[in-house]
DNA sequence: GCACTCCTGACCAAGAAGGTCAGGAAAGTC
DNA sequence: GACTTTCCTGACCTTCTTGGTCAGGAGTGC
């Protein structure tokens, strides 16, 4: 149940991308590497994978660089995990509506079922441009408006 | 965003255990590893693990065996999840309270700690007692009962 | 033709995942 | 006291994942 840095270097080159899509012009790697502080090899292999799945494109030679595939808003976090990570909460790596547990675990299913659930509720909702914007969906804001939800248990 | 094969057994065993709680007697590894189709001696690494963490008891010998050390009510799966899997919804193994981002991914740790504010409402609220009874708290069957929630992305 | 930038695959070290193996140490039974 | 049972513990093992690096190839623009 944790987040890779994978997963979060993604999501940051990707906010990079949403926030300079006022530009008009392709980033260098170069550039989103910095401003997040991401190893440019790696990044540049996270990049083509997202590139893979169409979420963002880019274009060689001088002058060139990444940019997103489609308006900020309509890129969710969700999306880029998986991406990157593949599906979101499987169980040993099978989805859990395709588990069958015996004896009285049976509804452990539901269980990782509203896990599931319960993260794309989050990851779902929250667009680049949320991200950007800082105008995060309420759904984010109730659950961190929390004090309790800010310490480590 | 997966859960391992070490936290499902985990939370499977002590369902067992919970279910079990009535007989008054220990139950055997043996029994646990049959009756959930787990292998043998990997569970006893993880009922040990249970142990430590103060959310099992254990006797060796003839007649001996494990039991819950708490009431089934009292036993979250969230609890068993972190004794087995370590603190849940780290980013990059450090916990989102404690990330610094920078330029336009400021409002990602939010982001990071609402995922894991949602896993929690889910994860604390269950009990063992409630998985065995199926009877599970609300937050759960809302979630779990969109039809939604049980197809792939 | 040349500089620039992305694209791609190979490689690599460390750690985790998912186990197995072998023996030791309590507890109960005869 | 011997013996059986069952947990306890550490060592080991194989495979996969994580988090990268390296080297070179291939478009693109001037």
């Amino acid at each position: 149940m944790r987040v890779s840095a994978k997963a979060d270097y993604a999501v940051r080159a990707a906010a990079e991308l949403a926030a300079a899509q006022a530009e008009e012009a392709p980033v260098k790697g170069e550039r989103l590497a910095e401003a997040q502080d991401i190893p440019l090899q790696f990044l540049e292999h996270i990049l083509l994978e997202l590139k893979h799945h169409g979420i963002v494109r880019a274009r060689r030679g001088a002058k060139g660089g990444y940019w997103l595939a489609r308006p900020a808003d309509e890129v969710t976090v969700a999306e880029i995990v998986r991406a990157v990570e593949g599906p979101i909460a499987h169980v040993q790596s099978t989805p859990p509506e395709a588990i069958e547990y015996r004896g009285h675990s049976e509804h452990l299913q539901e269980v990782w079922i509203a896990v599931r659930a319960s993260l794309r509720t989050v990851l779902e909702e929250v667009t680049l441009a949320d991200l950007v914007s800082g105008e995060l969906p309420s759904v984010v804001t109730d659950l961190a408006s929390s004090k309790d939800a800010w310490v480590a248990r």
